[in-house]
DNA sequence: GACAAAGCGGAACAGTGCTCCGTATCGTTC
DNA sequence: GAACGATACGGAGCACTGTTCCGCTTTGTC
């Protein structure tokens, strides 16, 4: 029923692909559309037509990864000992993933139009997975059990933000401290 | 010594100030240059030599009520029952200052040139302030004695960012986290 | 009033996002 | 393999923004 697609398009697709990725390591992910479309050799109607916003592409760009933050999540809460311990290494996958790429944490705030559905689909994906991790830690009483999946993702996205540009911030200290919190404390 | 500045430009900078004051509630802190001039009724060319990065303007504009969170530093040690009492409600303080201002703390994370010296405006100015009210934390036992000023400062600022666009989101719930995990556990 | 210095305005240039449509390529049909 | 409609491409063009630069105006002084 759909009509099959052109075989040029398919393969400007992947080309796309592959230069994002690669102009995305250079220039992080705010690099100029001109700078991607120049790198695969299209036209920026191409980019546009193939991933109308940058959310798109960006998206398409990591999909593999933010799939793999998604299905460790199951993993880790059935091979670690507890349920605070997978959700704090949960958490670690998160934030490596955020951290090595530039930009990506400061982009998923931006209420710019771009980027409005980003952090959207981070949410929709993993969410979810957040939330069971929260769940599991919290039946078990390890945490408190009033914090949901999306402040505390977005906690931790906005605690990435800025350490490209600055060696002496290190997010994973007050993440630390953040998850700390979290902890149930014995009732005093 | 230094020539007495001529009167019109005194009434510029105060035309100026107004302006962006102005403006900046109304389309925050990125408003375009030219959106403040046209509030000013100045050109451009005016702007850039009495603040010659936005950050200068943004600096001036707010300039009276960092000093009223830096002197709220001091008082609230002696007023309050103890030093993490103390921290808290100036933290307090700091965020209500952060979130009221349209994408002040999106802006004080950017790297972006303009804004490259807000940040060390804000640093040096309630870095101080900060600093004493975690020593005296840290001292009475009341707090964990590894954390800085800069990063705590930074991790309240980052976690303020995006409040405007998303009411669902309450950084405080998260500080208020971040700060339980600041507190010293009872050692177990 | 005249004159130099200080200050002003905004045209002009550069970088960017995004659209639009004439042109090229593809897949199909004969 | 030629012809043709559908699909996709390229990049010029427009809008918006930051920033500079210099001819013109205003100010203060003598």
């Amino acid at each position: 029923m759909p009509p099959r697609k052109r075989a040029d398009a398919v393969r400007n697709e992947q080309t796309l692909l592959a230069a994002a990725a690669e102009v995305f390591v250079r220039s992080g992910v705010d690099a100029p559309i001109r700078e991607i479309a120049a790198e695969a050799g299209v036209g920026m109607g191409t980019i546009y037509r193939h991933f109308p916003t940058r959310a798109d592409l960006v998206v398409a760009v990591y999909r593999h990864q933010v799939e793999a933050c998604a299905e460790a999540g199951p993993a880790l809460l059935s091979t670690e000992d507890s349920a605070a311990a997978a959700l704090r290494k949960w958490i670690d996958l998160f934030v490596d993933f955020l951290v090595t790429k530039h930009g990506l944490a400061g982009a998923m705030q931006s209420d710019s139009s771009g980027f409005a559905s980003l952090h959207a689909y981070f949410l929709d994906r993993l969410g979810p997975v957040c939330g069971s991790l929260l769940d599991a830690a919290a039946e078990a009483g390890e945490i408190r059990a009033d914090v949901r999946p999306f402040e505390l993702m977005r906690g931790i996205g906005n605690l990435c933000i800025g350490r490209d540009d600055d060696p002496r911030y290190d997010p994973r200290r007050l993440i630390g401290l953040l998850l700390d919190g979290l902890s149930r404390q014995h009732p005093s």
